[in-house]
DNA sequence: TTGAAAGCGCTAACAG
DNA sequence: CTGTTAGCGCTTTCAA
């Protein structure tokens, strides 16, 4: 529960109070009416005034914000929203802010809200369904203004926004519902990955990848799949859970089979990072013995050794568009029709998937 | 690309609607007096039945629940917030979600405000005063259950909390201001640092550090020329902004004086990326040529090749006891006295601050 | 241009 | 145990 109210403590008419009263809750709130009857105006002149909003007489308008500040007013949102229902407050609902591509969206998505005049709550929902619903729900209860989604899921059920009007904007993953989108052309990025592993001259490339029911990954998945058949090669596949040591994991599974890849493709920077540990553990050689290639531009990608090729992903710029995206629904301005933004990524090549010559016809 | 199942838009009773509306607002909201006539109750009961509080006829509250589910009522939390005189939000305020310590901190905060029934605000401020005096600001306006805030500098002006009767929780950074704070032992942890490079045989160690009105790092600082002090060594220490190219630009300047440093400690784990950036451009093999020792056991820091040497916070930690201590205040039931967790910090040595033998008396 | 007053949706006295 | 009702602090008609 929360604070005891207090029927004892100060009333704003100066009468003596206990002690606890100040450590409890603080001195009492001025509100409205106290800075009104400080400046000799109504509460409705004040409202105005402090809102610079309708035409009120300069010299009242000084006045009233003199009074406020010498009081030390701080207008009350709550009650501000209750009256004019609505919030400006968003929730950004990802999956876990730990995954750098996740903290740079946040980045992005923090930046644009601040400056458009809304506070952004952070939802991790942990791949986990049940905590998104959840998450969904208080969004809704709390009359958000807005939610930005990275679904767990294609079919993850955003109807309660509808049914209370909260405009939302996914952001990465797909959902299969018509609604504003904003994602990164994942099927080219593996694509583009797998063509230049090929180049580099690695015969078996695998993919490694997330649970199928993830859009993204999956979309990587297939544009790697359509690389290896267009060249006749195997697809070799695993799918592994978000778990910290899925990587080292796939390592020891895959390199105990008679005929392991040469090269590999990680669809995430943990994923990614996993890869490198169970590979060294291996004592392969990156950039040797065996190709990696990773999406997103993680800070430490140029550091390891070797450097991490990547498929970049403009995760920042993904986060102020769909806020951008969200600000026009918000204030009615969006086209009727949702809007879907692709945006594109982009072949970093370092040191991980380079190939040593003289090595062909493993 | 995406796929629609553009039904037609109706309203909950069933009628087709303008465009427009669904754009807009959605159906109107239903309320409790809905819910109140639809189970044939008072709104009295329907509070309690949903806020299962005082005893209710069961038969009762079981209407109540059907007809809320029926109707798909959904509890107005600002409504509530407004009559309770409180929220369940808290404000996190930190410098930069993107740097890693701050990330593991958030996703502490997080889980266990998300176990207490509380939401949590994200704010950056990117060591800019003005923008935490801002959130600061909207904190209380918001009304927040809570604040939990890494403090630009030790003295930012929380004073706004205080008179709004806000409790507030200090993480990682000291505040001028007796109040909860829960921090790492960064002295010792710089102690143990400087000692390991000394006694792995480096002569020269230095200490890169940002700019001297951050506490944190101030103290990393003074750990460091404790112990060098004591061994008679010069105290080499350079002070570098928050910038990302801060450390390239600091090994530049350092690697041209006539006597370098034979050793570093980097007192973030986004500093120590970016000297190791530096020192590869550099050509100065580190863990051989060169000593690195960094603060905060990032992901990427077994990866890095060598694999860098830390000391360790326990940041996630650090992030749940900092809300359980709000969660306390927050009831009331925190002693009188302000509470300070000084969270230990743990040396692990990997390759980056190894000194091949035979190189001693550079 | 200003003020009086009606709520926003909910909870918690208070009475029954 | 249940219902009636008075606000929480603010914005915004509607009159003056």
């Amino acid at each position: 529960m929360t604070v005891g109210r207090g029927s004892e403590p100060t009333d704003r008419r100066g009468y003596a109070v206990p002690i606890d009263a100040t450590a409890g809750k603080g001195a009492p709130m001025v509100k409205i009416v106290d800075v009104a009857e400080a400046a000799q105006v109504s509460v409705a002149t004040v409202s105005r005034a402090l809102n610079n909003s309708a035409r009120v007489d300069p010299v009242l308008a000084e006045r009233v914000r003199a009074a406020a500040e010498r009081l030390g007013y701080r207008p009350n949102a709550v009650a501000r929203n209750l009256r004019r229902q609505g919030t400006q407050v968003w929730a950004l609902i990802i999956t876990d802010i730990n995954n750098p591509f996740y903290t740079a969206v946040a980045r992005g998505v923090e930046d644009f809200a601040q400056e458009s005049g809304f506070s952004v709550l952070l939802c991790n929902t942990d791949e986990d369904q049940a905590k998104e619903d959840r998450y969904l729900e208080v969004a809704a209860q709390e009359r958000v203004a807005g939610v930005i989604l990275a679904p767990r899921s294609d079919n993850s059920d955003t109807s309660i926004l509808e049914s209370s009007g909260i405009p939302l904007v996914v952001v990465d993953r797909h959902l299969n519902r018509k609604v504003d989108f904003v994602t990164a052309a994942s099927f080219e990025g593996a694509v583009m990955a797998t063509e230049h592993l090929l180049r580099q001259g690695w015969q078996r490339p695998a993919c490694i990848t997330r649970p199928a029911d993830t859009a993204t990954t999956e979309q990587r998945r297939m544009g790697y799949e359509d690389v290896v058949r267009r060249h006749g090669l195997p697809a070799i596949v695993r799918h592994v859970p978000f778990h910290a040591d899925s990587g080292v994991e796939a390592i020891s599974r895959l390199f105990e089979s008679d005929v392991p890849p040469d090269s590999l493709l990680a669809v995430d920077s943990m994923l990614a990072l996993g890869l490198m540990t169970g590979l060294q553990r291996r004592n392969l050689k990156i950039g040797r013995d065996v190709g990696l290639i990773g999406f997103d531009d993680a800070t430490w990608a140029p550091v390891v050794e070797p450097a991490l090729s990547v498929i970049a992903q403009p995760a920042y710029e993904m986060g102020t568009e769909a806020a951008r995206l969200l600000v026009k629904r918000i204030r009615g301005q969006g086209p009727a029709e949702p809007q879907t933004l692709v945006m594109s990524t982009t072949l970093i090549v370092r040191g991980s998937s380079r190939r040593p010559r003289g090595r062909r016809g493993g």
